[in-house]
RNA sequence: GCCGCCGUAGCUCAAUUGGCAGAGCAGCUGUUUUGUAAACAGCAGGUUACGGGUUCGAUUCCUGUCGGCGGCUCCA
């Protein structure tokens, strides 16, 4: 399984390099070679696509255009953007382009050359390009007919090599990832071997969209969003707050096996806290602004824990035989997203994290980190998270974005990387993507349309105590100062449900269904019955409806099994008089059990938290 | 925040080139008591997201706002 996410190359050291030289191969790393004859054909594509366009709209510039997950891209600046109903006419440019079959054209033009070539055709972006990114006097471009880029290939040998492709949207993309910088146009396609893998994968698009989370979520009335209350704030509804709080059970008894401490605290403090701690000044265009009161108190929403949880370190005077030291708590953070980013429950502006601070001695840094990604393999085994890769998240040097010194946050990536390393992991490396205040392993996740989220995190942080001045007491009586652990082992719960929803498409394990068995009384003589079943279920704490309503048995199990109800029990005359249950799972198996034996059946599935 | 697309009944969708806003499902009321994926009939349901404009006339064209989706930037 590759490894590298649609859409969101340049977020790591190796690719950031191949992505500005147009590099066919924008994978993360080591995973694909850059001979990877998938990777070479759709950036072909691009080109392909490159050469309708500057055909069509001969005043076009473009810019860079890399294969990636499933596709390729291109962006193009048109002067004035264009829209989806320009892509038809791009395509089928695209298909005469690929019938004429244009060779593929690899050429190193000394550096004047190359520039006097792009500056002909106007092309400042590549102009931009060279003067940045190559090195040397020689450059290397790729020639297919009229059309020419700066590129270091491979590519196809003739456009006709690319016969299965398609373009899909087009979006806004700023001119080397800077916002500061122009917007293009990009235009995303897709491009595959053979028709029949270009059918699959258009298939899979579609069925992605069944899996969708705010699809599932609408249909099965697990959450919802409204104009009223606000964008990304979303409203739990009873089933959906019934999956939560089985979850959260889930979570929170696992930690307080694991010698976590459970807290409870508020959602605001006074913003001096915010001071103290660093974001009021690194993270502040996350934070809401504060609530200012007439005697000049100031009161913010909370967009982390972890300051609460260092006050609660301090009520005491702590002693190394206090450490580790594990305080969690599922708390509420508020962080203002811009509106553009907001998506579903994976990117909303009030959230629930699976949240702990881990107080320890240097000494035992290296246990608790590992500690961390054990329970958060745990939880992803038990939840059914079966595809996540690490990432360790590292800064870059852009020094303003960072606390701390260059050997703490030496020693605290060290210690991620021992840590991933002593148990056997492989992981890639995010520069750029470390928390202001340490470096961080991620546990990343893909959702229905494969597109990457951080689930869990471990992060560890040296700052933070020393800005609260955090302390112990060692063995010999001096005062030291703690090491903090982050870290976040089954991520926020609306990030959480949102990956469950698509992985299991609303289909959720017994242990988690809203709903665990619908009973179904054929008849009205048999709601006695129905009820009994119920009540038994119940004694066994499962969660039970009785369908009673004066409907055909056919409709009701036609209406479960659209809920993904784990178990019909369909009760008649016979199952009645037999003290028995008719069982109709979600594969549409039957079976008759006894009462008896099915609520211990079920019982058991439930407390194993069984798949 | 930026680029593109979108917004019609609770849900899924219709409504010729601008000409009386419709259907299925869900809901409600009746009738139906049924053996493994939709019983039948009736009723009700709308300021076409919201505001402005063009027009004799706007769901349709223009424009502003709000919201959603896909990307970019950013991130649990």
């Amino acid at each position: 399984m590759g490894r590298s996410a649609a859409g969101r190359v340049g977020r790591t050291e190796l690719s950031q390099t191949v992505h500005i030289l147009d590099d066919p191969m924008p994978e993360y790393g080591e995973h694909e070679s850059a001979g990877d004859p998938l990777q070479t054909l759709r950036h072909s594509a691009a080109h392909l696509l490159a050469a309708a366009v500057t055909e069509l709209y001969p005043g076009a510039a473009y810019g860079i255009g890399p294969a990636v997950q499933d596709g390729f891209y291109y962006d193009f600046d048109f002067g004035k953007p264009i829209s989806e109903s320009d892509l038809p006419a791009i395509e089928s440019r695209m298909r005469r382009l690929a019938q004429a079959d244009i060779p593929f054209v690899h050429e190193v033009l000394p550096r004047a050359t190359a520039i006097e070539e792009f500056r002909k055709r106007g092309q400042d972006y590549k102009l931009e390009l060279i003067a940045d990114k190559v090195e040397g006097d020689e450059v290397s471009v790729y020639r297919t007919g009229e059309f020419l880029d700066l590129c270091r290939g491979p590519h196809v040998r003739s456009t006709k090599d690319i016969k299965a492709f398609k373009l899909l949207r087009v979006a806004g993309a700023y001119w080397r990832g800077d916002e500061k910088k122009p917007q293009l146009t990009r235009i995303y396609g897709t491009a595959w071997p053979t028709q029949r893998e270009l059918d699959d994968y258009l298939k899979f698009l579609e069925e992605a969209e069944l899996r969708d989370h705010k699809k599932l979520g609408k249909d099965l009335k697990l959450f919802t969003v409204d104009d009223r209350v606000g964008p990304g704030l979303p409203l739990w509804l009873p089933d959906g707050a019934t999956v939560r709080r089985e979850l959260e059970r889930f979570i929170v008894d696992e930690e307080l096996a694991r010698g976590y401490l459970h807290v409870r605290t508020p959602d605001v403090a006074r913003l001096d806290l915010y001071r103290q701690s660093g974001h009021a000044q690194l993270y502040s265009e996350f934070m809401y602004p504060p609530m200012t009161f007439e005697d000049g108190e100031e009161l913010e929403l909370r967009p982390v824990n972890c300051p609460h949880h260092i006050v609660i370190y301090q009520t005491e005077l702590r002693s190394y035989r206090d450490l580790p030291m594990r305080i969690a708590e599922i708390g509420n953070n508020w962080r203002y997203e811009r509106s553009g980013t907001l998506a579903g429950l994976n990117r909303v502006r009030a959230f629930a994290l699976n949240d702990a601070h881990i107080f320890c001695t240097p000494g035992q840094l290296m246990d608790e980190v590992k500690g961390a990604i054990e329970l958060a393999l745990y939880f992803s085994k038990v939840l059914g998270i079966d595809e996540f890769w690490y990432r360790l998240s590292v800064r870059d040097d852009v020094k303003e974005k960072w606390l701390g010194a260059e050997e703490q946050w030496e020693e605290a990536q060290a210690a991620l990387a021992d840590a991933l390393e002593s148990m056997g992991q492989t992981y890639e490396r995010g520069l750029g993507e470390a928390a202001f205040y340490g470096p961080k392993i991620d546990f990343q996740v893909r959702d229905a349309h494969r597109r990457e989220f951080t689930n869990s995190t471990v992060q560890v942080d040296f700052q933070l105590p020393q800005r609260f001045e955090l302390e112990y007491v060692a063995e010999d009586g001096s005062r030291q100062r703690p090491v903090m652990v982050h870290r976040g082992a089954a991520g926020s719960m609306e990030r959480l449900f949102s990956y469950l929803i698509e992985r299991y498409a609303g289909a959720f394990p017994a242990w988690l269904h809203p709903t665990q068995v619908v009973v179904i009384p054929i008849t009205d003589a048999q709601h006695e019955y129905a009820g009994k079943v119920a009540a038994s279920l119940r004694a066994s704490r499962l969660r039970v409806e009785v369908d009673d309503r004066p409907e055909k048995m056919q409709r009701k199990i036609r209406e479960a099994h659209a809920r993904k109800v784990p178990y019909m029990a369909i009760v008649g005359q016979r199952e009645a008089e037999a003290q028995h249950v008719n069982i109709r799972d979600r594969a549409n198996r039957e079976v008759d059990h006894s009462l008896e034996a099915f609520v211990s059946m079920v019982a058991a599935e439930v407390a194993e938290r069984r798949r």
